[in-house]
DNA sequence: GCCCAGGTATAAA
DNA sequence: TTTATACATGGG
């Protein structure tokens, strides 16, 4: 991806590859909202961003040299031509063209570990409004204060607590499962980190263990959370299209690009 | 009021 | 090993 850096921020060029809405509203993370203005806010590793479309160039607003070497290039997976990865996508999976030729510019975030598991885990049984409003008020009273913003609170911080001193979330059931892998990530019973590069059946395993991770947030932790792009996330919408509309593609011969096609196929299903 | 949401733990067959 | 049900909460 080309850029520059300017006094508006990083200004990526030629941008066509990367649709603010498909990625920010495809179900692959909470925190970002859209202003009247179209622009998306968020914060990310305990920075507040914003992002705008000026013409064919993409804004990320602030951002210095340093920040776009050391975190945006990662976050929004500005190395990866998507385009390519889209073309290589409907080469192993004919049957991805159409939800492909439909949607463009979906980018799969890199987001912190972490919060990808936690958020994930309050996803269950829940719908996006929802979810986006228990994260919001996890991040309000456990996360830190930067300037009328609050940051995710970091795994050793929940560790202290007990499920029922989550009840303003009002997170249900899942109170308990949060503090369970908040603990096991904060005493290195789970190790986040090593998962970037660990074999992935071992990864899924080692999630499994804490209570109320199951083979979908496992997946979508590996996605999300640690960019693993061959991890396929299977939840009840994809169960539905891969039972009509996408019968025939397998998951396994994907490659590197399962994580990208079922962001495709999910947008899809839920647009169509 | 009713249905259901990017599921999982638990019990029962 | 597979199948049924409860789960907390609130958006639509």
């Amino acid at each position: 991806m080309e850029y520059r850096i300017t006094d508006r921020g990083a200004e990526l060029t030629a941008c066509d590859a990367f649709d603010l809405k498909n990625t920010f509203e495809c179900g692959q993370c909470f925190r970002w909202d859209e202003a009247p203005d179209g622009s998306y806010s968020a914060v990310v590793r305990g920075r507040r961003v914003r992002l705008f479309r000026d013409g064919d160039i993409v804004v990320i607003e602030g951002a210095g040299e340093k920040d776009f070497d050391r975190l945006w290039k990662e976050y929004f997976d500005l190395d990866t031509d998507y385009e390519q990865l889209r073309c290589e996508m409907t080469e192993l999976c004919p049957e991805l063209s159409a939800a492909a030729s439909r949607l463009n510019g979906i980018r799969i975030l890199s987001q912190e570990p972490w919060e990808a598991l936690c958020s994930f885990i309050i996803s269950q049984n829940n719908n996006i409004p929802r979810i986006k409003g228990i994260v919001s008020r996890l991040c309000e009273s456990f996360g830190e204060d930067i300037g009328g913003v609050y940051s995710f609170p970091p795994a050793q911080v929940l560790a202290e607590y007990e499920p029922e001193q989550l009840a303003p979330l009002r997170a249900g059931f899942r109170a308990r499962y949060i503090i369970d892998a908040a603990r096991k990530v904060s005493s290195g019973e789970t190790d986040l980190e090593k998962m970037k590069t660990a074999p992935i059946e071992e990864c899924r395993r080692e999630l499994m263990k804490i209570t109320g991770v199951g083979a979908k947030v496992a997946e979508c932790t590996l996605l999300y959370g640690l960019h693993r792009m061959e991890a396929f996330p299977v939840d009840v919408w994809m169960k539905k299209a891969l039972a009509s509309d996408f019968a025939g593609v397998d998951p396994a011969r994907l490659g590197r690009t399962a994580g990208i096609a079922q962001q495709y196929i999910f947008h899809y299903t839920r647009n169509t």
